[in-house]
DNA sequence: CCCGCTTATGACACCGATGTCATGACACCG
DNA sequence: CGGTGTCATGACATCGGTGTCATAAGCGGG
């Protein structure tokens, strides 16, 4: 591959008037500039990055690390698709930088990760984000140089700049709005506990429901393991009945996410329960290609995973120019509630109040 | 950040030494081998791949286009997943080599991609690989340099290296094991015949009707844009309505993909049609987060995008190394029928045969 | 005891781009 | 007409590793 010494040859001038020609630096003639872009494209010339980044310590290099391109085991769950999402959000906002993207997935192996921040500090990236594919805590092995870096969809214990989904406000922000619509016992099918979003959605759902002035009844919130291998669908399907032969069944059920949302239709169908008008449904995350396609569509709370990667990308490079305003940590992002097909709106008459509660208890 | 001069300094030996201890090229005594290693763990020394790279003249690094990472307009496709499981075949062929694997976004804008070759040359990647989001046709600007270039779910008129889903006999394994499970009458929603699994597809149901001596009844191979924006779920509503019709029905609706897949199933729900036992589904692509989720499980085939992945790195590699051995181009990647509840096996005495097809006419 | 060979190490040039400084050619001003 | 400033251009050093060759020490054989 040529060099700007072989198109200083072809163009008759020194090396420098070529790098001139190139950065926009120094003044250059016409003619010369002329000569030295038609040596250029005769040789099909590409500058060296290496060399560039030699001289200017500079590397326009963004790593990116991932664990969940090759999340393989978890087949049921949306298997890697926020990473996509905050990967494409990071893109954009970190495309008018002109910065580069370099992408470097662990493979599922958590262990890996120390080999690729090596990788990444040997490119001398000028910042590193690591992206998780669920809302967690990490703990990544610290940075030997002071390269800036940012979590994304994780936090640690280090107060390490992170950017989060706000799991409490959005899930608290759907349920507003179910009540809004007239319903009143809102049954909330949570993810397990031992995830973030297992323990964050459910107090958005008692924020909603205490700020209405509505009881948390502890019979319409539980935590299903939808997503095990076999018996998933089993203990939905159990805990979805029970849920109906409630005495005061719930009008809404309130899943965890999308995904158990449309297990939800499939058992509510082989039950025989038409949505909405018998039973309305609600997803969270507005994982587009369920919750459009699903029919009913779906109503759901859009977890903005794009948006998440472009505040993540924002934040690293504020950090990276040294604008590092010390904004909060973490860093939480939020959306719109998604209103669709698969939730009614309540007419007053069929609006459960807390009267016609009691009356029926007595 | 320190460099070999740092180290060699500390440790009292020249840059060359540090460089044997790095490589393990030359012979180094022990005592200096040890002072060299302490003085790099002191600094946190971290070898510069630009500088290295300038001499060796190689990078090491592999350039990975990708359209779709960030295709938003189509909300109702898969939005992204091949692509991703491509990503990840290829990182998982490309892991051994040592190579680093550079991802780049056309930010849904095709007009991005020669920018985008540009700056991977600029790095001196050491080859190519342009992933589609769907089976297509593309133009890529030829390659200034000699260096190696495959396309993966995509080919050109140019003879590029590529590697394609066998959509043709993966539609063919799907319906002669529909026909091995008694169906005869079998209708399929072909997706639109601009892209290329709207025309192979179609073919390779033929080809399997063909096999078995089956009639194709055109009424029965019909293309739905079930995709539109709107009127979509309209069309693909009416088109099955009238399927459910004819004189013979059909006893298995073979969808152009998953997603019509999961569409079809909430019609025919709505139209109160019982999925296995009144009329079964089959999908393409094995999605699985559809496949699995959905009730009852959908029976449908694997396009195996993590495969075709791991055969275009491993095709990339070969040409890198000169090994291209001019296997036929394009390669073809098929994957196994994944049989599951949506589709019934027929019992003999509901199999309709040539000749009870001709008793009913009759 | 000297030669030849191996082992351990260093001096130096080089990869390709670019920052610094110097140089030559003009033009303009007093 | 000489001084000064601007414009166009080039010489040279430099970034951080690594290939090449040189050098020095150690050692065994004749």
């Amino acid at each position: 591959m040529s060099t700007i010494y072989d198109v200083a040859r072809l163009a008759g001038v020194s090396p420098k008037t070529v790098s001139r020609v190139l950065n926009a630096d120094g003044p250059v003639g016409d003619k010369t500039r002329e000569a030295v872009e038609k040596a250029m494209r005769e040789l099909g010339y590409v500058r060296s990055n290496a060399a560039r980044m030699m001289r200017a310590q500079k590397s326009g290099i963004i790593g990116l690390i991932t664990g969940a391109i090759s999340t393989k085991n978890q087949p049921l769950t949306q298997q890697g698709l926020p990473d996509l999402f905050i990967v494409q959000g990071i893109q954009r906002a970190l495309d008018p930088s002109g910065m580069t993207v370099m992408i470097a997935d662990t493979t599922g192996r958590k262990d890996r990760v120390p080999h690729l921040v090596d990788t990444f500090l040997s490119h001398r990236v000028e910042g590193l984000i690591y992206v998780a594919e669920y809302h967690q805590e990490v703990n990544l092995p610290a940075l030997p140089d002071d390269t800036p870096l940012v979590l994304a969809n994780c936090f640690d214990n280090r107060g390490t700049p992170s950017v989060l989904p706000d799991d409490r406000r959005l899930q608290a922000d759907l349920v507003r709005r179910l009540i809004a619509a007239g319903h009143r016992r809102i049954a909330f099918l949570s993810l397990r506990p031992d995830m973030a979003a297992g323990r964050l959605r459910p107090q958005g759902y008692r924020d909603a429901m205490a700020e209405a002035g509505l009881p948390v009844d502890p019979a319409l919130l539980v935590h299903v393991d939808f997503d095990q291998p076999v018996i998933g669908p089993e203990i939905l399907w159990d805990t979805i009945d029970r849920l109906l032969r409630l005495d005061v069944p719930p009008t809404v059920l309130c899943c965890g996410n999308d995904q158990m949302a449309m297990m939800v239709y499939g058992i509510l169908r082989s039950m025989g329960r038409k949505v909405p008008d018998e039973i309305g449904v609600a997803g969270f995350d507005n994982y587009r290609a369920i919750a459009e396609t699903l029919y009913p569509p779906l109503t759901t709370v859009d977890l903005p995973y794009n948006a998440l990667g472009a505040r993540a990308g924002q934040l690293l490079l504020d950090l990276i120019s040294g604008d590092g305003r010390k904004e909060q940590n973490p860093v939480l992002v939020a959306g719109p509630v998604h209103w669709r097909g698969s939730v009614n709106e309540l007419r007053p008459e069929n609006v459960i109040t807390f009267k016609t509660l009691r009356e029926e208890k007595e």
